[in-house]
DNA sequence: TTCCATTTTTGACGAATGTCAAAAGATAGA
DNA sequence: TCTATCTTTTGACATTCGTCAAAAATGGAA
């Protein structure tokens, strides 16, 4: 769902910690930093964040994990607390990576978990990742019990509508190396973290092109 | 907004009928078909319903006219009623198409409404057309008296988000031939309204290649 | 460190698409 | 109907980008 990444405040590193477990203190202070993302959106009443706490859940994945794969229908809403993923599908034999999740992102196959239909698309961890999960039937009964969480998703979707208009424009009405030359301005952290080979899927081009293009900076 | 139009099940055609006023009662007879539009998106109440009723309000214009110019600000939402618009804007001199609208569509500068910043694109006519309107403030008020018609915007949000991620992927990695030939598919209707530069220009090629793509078929 | 696997770079070539210009066709108004 | 204007087609050529193959660089594991 990350579709057109800014910059999130964070040095650009390779993640090498391991993985470690959260007690009930740290998971209320982790939850914390998810609903000061959300608040951005929208700003939630005290009983509304409370329920959303109740109904986040942490997971825990390693490097080359899945979170979903093609055909199984996308159950969850997730926030990426700590790790890297990219949502990518089958295309003639290909894989095709058509975007990456960092820090703070909210994740989920778009398709598959507003239509609870089998996806079309792979979503795998490219790090390993510390994941803060709620399911669609918690969702359904947070958005029945408070209005403000309806308006702060109506919101959230206009956000997310907007940026993917523009990477729309972006992917098709410019060239090869305006779509670079705007991922280094808008989202430079990304080359730090992911593979070159799938950010040129990402920009939609070979890894060759892409490697010529760089060459020429 | 209407980025990936199917067909809408009119026979094709291009409008030549004259513009006509509409009486009170012909009016409501013709924004119960925007009801009844919506109502495929969620399910209204009557009290609802009456109160988008009241918030619509007819306005009429002449081909070639522009709904919206760029630098302005979009304050309303369209429902189409008849007639053809594209949205468009200016790269490097040239007109960039990036948008049909047909009968029973939605239509705003996504951007400059929701933001109520100046507007990147222009909205013009491509004929006579007839539309509804309701403004932002009424919207507003509509979204704070009543939760299902804050309901029916995420879920219309839902679908037109879906809807984009499809035309983003097809943009993004399909060649020129498969864009045509997936227009002809999905919305073959809109080569018999709109000029094949348009549709060039909207499926992110120049006119001279559509007509190439075009002639091998 | 060394070795193996993966990723990235480089070169040669071909296919797809854009650009410019001119001709042909379609449309609207007098 | 005729004409002026706008749209579409066609041709020649340039450019961008993809593909295949091989070399170089990088990163991780023993």
């Amino acid at each position: 769902m990350c579709f057109y990444c800014r910059h999130h405040g964070f040095k650009p590193y390779r993640i090498k910690q391991p993985l470690i477990e959260f007690s009930k203190q740290v998971k209320k202070a982790v939850i914390e930093q998810l609903i000061t993302q959300i608040k951005t959106y929208y700003n939630l009443s005290a009983e509304a964040e409370q329920a959303m706490h109740d109904c986040f859940e942490q997971v825990v994945f390693s490097k080359n994990d899945y979170l979903l794969t093609e055909g199984k229908i996308c159950r969850h809403l997730y926030f990426l607390q700590q790790g890297v993923l990219r949502g990518f599908y089958n295309l003639d034999g290909k894989d095709i990576t058509h975007w990456f999740a960092f820090e703070n992102d909210f994740v989920t196959s778009f398709h598959s978990f507003i239509t609870q239909q089998p996806a079309i698309e792979n979503i795998q961890l490219l790090s390993g990742s510390i994941l803060w999960a709620i399911s669609k039937d918690n969702l359904n009964r947070l958005l029945n019990q408070y209005q403000e969480i309806e308006r702060l998703l109506r919101i959230a979707y206009e956000k997310y509508y907007i940026r993917l208009e523009e990477r729309f424009v972006n992917a098709q009405f410019k060239t090869a190396t305006e779509r670079y030359q705007n991922l280094l301005l808008q989202s430079p952290h990304m080359l730090e973290r992911v593979p070159l080979g799938y950010i040129a899927s990402y920009l939609g081009i070979s890894g060759e092109t892409l490697s010529r293009i760089r060459s020429r900076f």
